[in-house]
RNA sequence: GCGAUCGUAGCUCAGUCGGUUAGAGCGCCGGUUUGUGGUACCGGAGGUCGCGGGUUCGGAUCCCGUCGAUCGCCCCA
């Protein structure tokens, strides 16, 4: 009789209460906070043919070749999820010739998916925030965008995250620089950590956020960016530093901030926890709560025409662990003592409700109960219709203030009930 | 892909040197008291102790496997 209930699928989560609360308030205020700096919302879909990541993301990475969710569709397709908005939303950018808008502006949120183990604060289906600016090649563009993050997660009262700030340079810089760190890790090579030894064939950038201490020896005396950057880019570097101090927004620099990917140019960024701060207790080893950065060599991949653009995204579900988001209460509890006064209690709901403030009916267990849960609900004020009398008295208490706005709303909104309301 | 920890009531958990009918709190349902009352009191329902196998006279407890969860490593778009 009782069939097996399947499972959700790993890496899932159905979030609900003070949770689900908190991811709504983190989403409407991006909302809020993008429309003040006129980022245009765009829909995107939920998933791509596999060449859209594949191309974008550089085929040969574990990332393409491990972590993303595809498919074959019944046609012979390869579609994959989306594991980022980037990629789609460039692709949207070339297939619907939003140039014509450049520079554009653009903000999206909702779920992506990406074929990992799970861990605190990374699902198989998470979600993100997310804000660009495409076709523009000025650093004002980084600028602006760091300050509608800054502002947003000022917005949502979250403390003791810090701009962690860095610059890849152009292209050239970013090779040279490249160079010089492959050999002068080669050098100690024997001494690094495994996976290090490892990264130096396949990636050398990431061996400067090893978290193993045999290599961090290694990290502090690592070549640095600064001696690479050609003129350009430290001309662009600076102006995005004193367009943030400008702008009010606080940063730290941070030199072995890197990107795995080859089409990020000049600014990379993550707002980080600080070390000891109660948002990094509360994320465990994934930190990073918002990240992104420059990527002019992305459109190119996707057959598109040189277009710049910088960009980040957010992880909701690890901004909503760090907002203290309280909930509104209730404001009435209506209690119907009596069965038969069921549906005086519906008009007063409809009433109450139509004014603007929130209510529960309660009418079922003895009277008595029947007030016992109107308490439990923790109401400003509760309404009882009462079972003694003449069938049509009613007893309102609590929050005098409140009690008497319902007082004066409803009886100007000439509900039915409003007339035995003295 | 790798590692560690953990799976007992709807929820949070207790219970294991192996031993009669497996417990608590919360929640749910019912009743009592009170009689317009601030969360009282009493009672009830609800568990093949994740699943499968093994050792044993006897397994929630020990062993193996499996599934799931959590946290971390790798990776991080």
């Amino acid at each position: 009789m009782t069939a097996k209930t399947p499972q959700a699928i790993r890496g899932t989560q159905d979030i609900f209460g003070a949770e689900a609360e908190a991811f709504a308030f983190v989403v409407e205020t991006f909302e809020r906070v993008r429309k003040l700096y006129r980022f245009r919302r765009v829909e995107m879909p939920v998933f791509e043919r596999t060449e859209v990541f594949g191309r974008a993301i550089g085929e040969t990475t574990d990332v393409v070749s491990k972590e993303m969710y595809s498919f074959e569709d019944r046609g012979g397709e390869s579609l994959t999820l989306r594991p980022e908005f980037t990629a789609g939303m460039a692709r949207a950018y070339l297939t619907n010739g939003w140039r014509q808008h450049a520079p554009v502006k653009l903000a999206t949120h909702g779920p992506l998916f990406r074929y990992e183990r799970p861990q605190k604060g990374r699902y198989r289906q998470f979600h993100q925030l997310d804000a660009e600016i495409v076709g523009a090649a000025e650093p004002q563009a980084d600028v602006e965008l760091l300050a509608l993050a800054d502002q947003l997660l000022r917005e949502l009262g979250i403390e003791g995250v810090t701009l962690q700030l860095n610059t890849l340079g152009d292209a050239g810089s970013r090779e040279a620089w490249r160079a010089a760190l492959v050999g002068h890790f080669r050098g100690v090579a024997g001494e690094l950590s495994e996976d290090s030894r490892e990264r130096l064939e396949k990636n050398p950038l990431r061996i400067l956020d090893s978290k193993d201490p045999r290599d961090r020896r290694f990290v502090a005396d690592a070549p640095k960016i600064d001696r690479f950057l050609s003129d350009e880019a430290l001309r662009f570097f600076e102006s995005v530093t004193t367009g943030l101090d400008a702008a009010g927004v606080k940063w730290a620099r941070a030199e072995s901030l890197v990107r795995g990917l080859d089409y990020y140019r000049h600014t990379a960024f993550e707002f980080v926890p600080d070390e000891g701060s109660a948002a990094a207790a509360a994320l465990g080893s994934q930190s990073t709560v918002l990240g992104g950065g420059r990527y002019d060599g992305l459109m190119e991949s996707l057959g598109g025409p040189p277009t710049p653009a910088v960009g980040w995204a957010a992880g909701i579900e690890r901004l909503a662990m760090l907002v203290d988001c309280e909930k509104r209460g209730l404001d009435l509890a209506i209690v119907v003592e009596s069965d038969n006064r069921i549906w005086q209690g519906f008009a007063a709901n409809s009433a109450i409700r139509d004014a603007g403030f929130s209510s529960e009916l309660i009418a079922s267990g003895s009277a008595k109960k029947r007030f016992d849960k109107a308490v439990k609900l923790n109401p400003k004020g509760i309404l009882t219709l009462t079972a003694s009398g003449d069938g049509t008295d009613f007893k309102i208490s609590g929050n005098d203030e409140l009690v008497n706005q319902v007082i004066e709303k409803m009886a100007t909104r000439g509900r039915h009930v409003t007339k035995s309301i003295k």
